[in-house]
RNA sequence: GCCGAAGUGGCGGAAUAGGCAGACGCGACAGUCUCAAAAACUGUUGGGCCGCAAGGCCCGUGCCGGUUCGAUCCCGGCCUUCGGCACCA
């Protein structure tokens, strides 16, 4: 054993040396453009597209994770017989770079152009079969000229707009915040001042127009759970936009709309609620409260959205001083501000439903407003609490006559009421109420019951009389502003006083009996007849908000005149140049509007004085159309031809962060859809198989960022190991679509794997010709197997376990070979589909010994390797016996084994028997191939 | 908080049309080689118990409950972690 190791030892040629043949491959790639895809072949087209890195510095660890597996999908997809695109560049524009340039005083375009050259020299470094020769760089002007253009395109197509919008302000900096640079208790991250949000005039896009578009997402196969975010995001909701009838004197508008999902409960309307920020606020507010209302908007402007639609804060909100009108049943109702009401979503504006919402139920229980229940329990329960001495003797003995179950407890009275039981119940506790006193039915009906009659909780008006009663019977009750609060002061009522089910309408003047089923559309059909509101659909995705107040993006193209108003820049002009000398003032307020030689421009309608726009484009219209100028990425006439485009677009397979699920995504396929109406692309969607892979995590489980010095950059491990190894250890840490936390103690077991195939292939083996030896059917069974499993998993994107199957294939073939001479054809056979399945992971290594066997250049230009379905099948299978669900013994039995056969294997198994002997034999279940389980008992 | 995911040995993970839990790798331990170390190679490695041994038994996939002959997988309820939440990209 020790001789023949040493023996091998002196055989090697030479040691694995990653660095030398993965520098030399890579330039004989690039020398024979080997990855440069060309539009003139022939071949089925694949266009695989990682997403583009955002230049933010080195490459990091990360970046490699999303890469290579992209990457090793790219080469099997080639040698799958495609024609495949693959091409890289750069995300350059963003707010990094300008806070890079504020810190250390150098330019954004110095600081971003600077990152790339180095980030391009580490992606080569890869080894991946980019196709350099498209690069592109949002950053320059031959790319950001036509971000330009598509801002024009949108414009002419009215799919761009200007409205005022909240931006983040910082009132010490006078500047515009990121979300990102407010910090903490919303202060300014450089200043550290309170900051609230100001209106600005910005530029949107109109995405809400492709709504309906974007949720349907038949004919690409992108994973579910992106699908479901998706659609959570756009949040379709059908309901009813109708108006309640206001009357504040001097205040133009005569109504308030709302939009409600919930129809069917707007008889139960007891408040309205207005975004702060809603128009009327303003105009509607009563001098009395005006004080409190602008406090409160002044508060409201100071939170994020996140703590503003929290459901876990408690609801806060401040009445205007004004009353609209419930033209349903005339019911004055008060008009609440509130923050959990947003402006941009519905009309900023809801009904208060306290009794079916459990939002609106908390808020009215907090502020005193009434709850007027409008629609019938699903189980029709109803609950009587009738506490000691409310009623006279012998109430509980009528109760057992009439067949009413309750419970007793210190002489109150508790009683559960079916539907049926109801009217029973009510004339045998008005019989016996003790005189001065009252009792109540609540739940599916809402019955006070007085000495001298009932009241129904069917109105605001009816809320006041009963409660004036009950407090004028009882002073204990003095306390509670509305018999809602007095009702849930009794534990025993809490699971009865508010419901969100889809019930019978109750209360509801002509529409009360209107079944659970019929209830919303016969509301909204009451409502349109009579001309109060309309069926409307509502989504909870909002139209794009473009403008950024930054330098380091593509300048929105429009100047504004004193005569001719906002003007478009011809398409002739573009691009509208970023000035190199913008000076960079500490504040941070964006350069453009300082620098005169941008700001003063000439109309290009009348050629008078005007002001360009000095707000740039948020970066994410970049990324929305890299995939196109990809296909033609040096087009000085348009963003790209339509030929280039119809040959190679969509993108076949995109692969990219799953932290762009939602946003970058939809806007891209936004973009798309809207270069298809405005007639430059046939197709609607982007990208026909998305792949999103999770995020690498730093060694402490937080997201890799320079300002948490968690990054780890690749280079090192590359230096030391190779870039082969290094790709193959992320595709091996776990299932791509997960990420996690990046550690790497077990690279080594990688590299250890590549330096025994380096030995596998290299050393001498000894062979004969032994076609028909059992040895050889299973080397050949071992080959197809592996070939099998690795393109399934690597269709699936499941590099993990394609690895170790690989793994698994190689210490196989070592062992075959230790176990004596191997058949010379299939040997050769296993070593070549070795080196082609190795050749997508392992490009550099499976390169050179396809080299070093004699076999032709390219391995990347070979075929991708095809099973044998003969050889793969098995001969035996392990079946699994079980009694009672237990496994009690494994037999190895002919993989064609008959039912009748397996039966009898398993209970003739001596382990079996003695789980079975004396007990009764029940059913036996099997499962061909796989298991016979028995039953006993 | 809301939306989407994930919780399996010391660690990364494998196994889901409900059917052998822990493939592959790391680490650890033991050994070979070496003056020694590194590297490399070989073996063992979920926990507990019985047995001299061959071997056998019980428990075990975040927590609680359910369905089933059988649950990592399906259902209900929790807990924790990660991603996104519209100006980080």
């Amino acid at each position: 054993m020790t001789t023949e190791g040493k023996t091998k030892a002196e055989a090697r040629i030479d040691r694995y040396d990653p660095a030398a043949i993965e520098k030399k491959w890579q330039e004989r790639w690039e020398a024979d453009a080997l990855y440069v895809a060309r539009d003139d072949d022939p071949r089925p087209k694949w266009y695989a597209l990682t997403m583009f890195p955002y230049t933010s510095g080195d490459l990091h660890i990360g970046h490699w994770f999303a890469m290579a597996p992209s990457d090793t999908q790219a080469r099997y997809r080639r040698m799958r017989g495609h024609n495949v695109m693959f091409p890289i560049g750069f995300d350059a524009f963003g707010l990094p770079a300008e806070n890079a340039a504020i810190k250390q005083n150098i330019h954004p375009s110095k600081w971003t152009f600077d990152n790339v050259d180095r980030m391009r020299g580490q992606l080569r470094s890869m080894g991946a079969s980019f196709d350099w020769s498209r690069e592109v760089n949002t950053a320059t002007p031959d790319y950001y000229r036509w971000t330009q253009w598509w801002f024009l395109q949108f414009l002419k197509s009215n799919l761009a707009y200007r409205a005022l919008a909240p931006a983040w302000w910082c009132p010490g900096c006078q500047t515009v915040l990121a979300n990102e640079q407010v910090v903490g208790d919303g202060e300014c991250e450089r200043c550290g001042s309170p900051v609230s949000k100001k209106d600005l005039e910005q530029w949107f896009f109109r995405i809400t127009r492709y709504a309906d578009e974007l949720l349907d997402c038949e004919g690409i196969e992108w994973p579910e759970q992106i699908r479901l975010m998706q659609r959570n995001w756009i949040g379709r909701s059908e309901g009813l936009d109708v108006g309640f009838d206001l009357d504040v004197p001097g205040v133009e508008a005569k109504e308030i709309r709302v939009f409600t999902t919930r129809p069917d409960t707007i008889y139960g309307v007891t408040f309205m609620v207005l975004a702060p920020e809603h128009p009327l606020v303003e105009k509607i507010t009563t001098p009395e409260q005006r004080a409190a209302v602008d406090e409160y908007v002044r508060e409201t402007r100071r939170q994020s959205e996140i703590e503003r639609l929290s459901t876990e804060k408690e609801k806060s909100g401040v009445f205007t001083g004004a009353y609209v009108t419930n033209r349903f049943n005339g019911e004055r109702v008060p008009v609440w501000i509130a923050d959990y009401v947003l402006l941009t979503y519905g009309t900023g504006a809801v009904m208060g439903v306290p009794a079916h919402d459990e939002r609106d139920f908390a808020f009215a229980l907090k502020y005193g407003l009434p709850v007027i229940p409008v629609l019938a329990r699903a189980d029709g329960v109803s609950k009587s609490f009738s506490p000691a001495g409310t009623m006279k003797d012998g109430f509980t003995g009528a109760l057992t006559e009439a067949g009413i179950s309750f419970e007793e407890a210190n002489g109150h009275v508790m009683v559960t009421l079916e539907e049926r039981q109801a009217g029973v119940y009510e004339q045998i506790a008005r019989e016996h109420l003790a005189p001065g006193s009252w009792t109540e039915i609540v739940g599916n009906r809402w019955r006070f019951i007085f000495e001298d009659g009932a009241l129904e909780l069917d109105s605001m008006e009816a809320d006041r009389r009963i409660l004036d009663r009950c407090k004028a019977l009882q002073p204990s009750v003095a306390k509670a502003r509305t018999v809602m609060e007095m009702l849930n002061g009794v534990p025993f009522y809490r699971d009865v006083l508010f419901h969100t089910d889809y019930t019978a309408m109750i209360h509801s003047r002509e529409l009360s009996g209107t079944p659970g089923g019929r209830a919303i559309p016969e509301t909204i059909a009451f409502a349109e007849k009579r001309g109060w509101g309309r069926p409307t659909v509502t989504y909870r995705l909002r139209d794009w908000l473009i403008s950024r107040q930054r330098y380091w993006g593509a300048p929105i193209p429009v100047v504004y005149c004193d005569r001719d108003g906002i003007v478009p820049v011809p398409e002739s002009e573009l691009p509208v140049l970023l000035p190199d000398d913008a000076e960079f003032r500490p504040t941070g307020e964006s350069p453009l509007t300082y620098h005169q030689g941008f700001l003063n421009t000439l109309c290009p309608t009348c050629g008078g004085p005007a002001r360009r726009e000095t707000d740039t484009m948020d970066t994410f219209i970049c990324s929305s159309w890299y995939q196109m100028r990809y296909v033609d990425p040096k087009n000085p006439e348009r963003p790209f031809s339509r030929e280039k485009a119809e040959k190679w677009l969509p993108v076949d397979q995109y692969t990219g962060g799953a932290e762009h699920a939602v946003m970058h995504l939809l806007y891209a396929r936004f973009f798309t859809k809207a270069a298809r109406d405005i007639g430059l692309l046939d197709h609607g969607e982007p990208f026909l198989r998305l792949f999103s892979q999770g995020q690498i995590l730093g060694p402490d489980g937080q997201r890799m960022s320079k300002s948490r010095g968690n990054v780890i950059a690749p280079d090192e491990q590359v230096q030391k190991y190779g870039a082969d190894t290094v790709r193959a250890y992320l595709m091996f840490l776990g299932p791509w679509d997960e990420g996690g936390p990046f550690d790497l103690s077990g690279i080594s077991g990688i590299h250890r794997w590549l330096n025994r195939v380096w030995d596998l292939v290299q050393e001498p083996v000894a062979t004969a010709s032994l076609p028909h030896a059992p040895a050889t059917r299973e080397l050949r069974h071992q080959t197809h197997r592996t070939i099998r499993k690795v393109t399934d998993d690597i269709e699936r994107f499941r590099f993990n376990t394609m690895l170790a199957a690989l793994m698994e294939y190689t210490n196989y073939l070592a062992r075959a070979r230790d176990a004596g001479p191997v058949d010379a054809a299939a040997w050769t056979e296993a070593i070549e589909k070795l080196l082609l399945m190795l050749a997508p992971t392992a490009p550099h290594l499976a390169e050179e010994f396809w080299a070093r066997t004699g076999r032709p250049y390219s391995i990347h230009t070979q075929t991708w390797p095809s099973w044998d379905p003969a050889l793969v099948a098995e001969e035996t299978v392990t079946l699994v016996v079980q009694v009672n669900g237990k496994v009690r013994d494994r037999l190895t039995v002919p993989a064609s084994i008959s039912e009748a056969e397996a039966r009898e294997a398993a209970t003739a198994s001596e382990k079996v028997r003695p789980y079975v002997e004396g007990k009764i034999v029940g059913k036996v279940i099997y499962v061909p191939g796989r298991l016979v389980s028995i039953v006993v008992s």
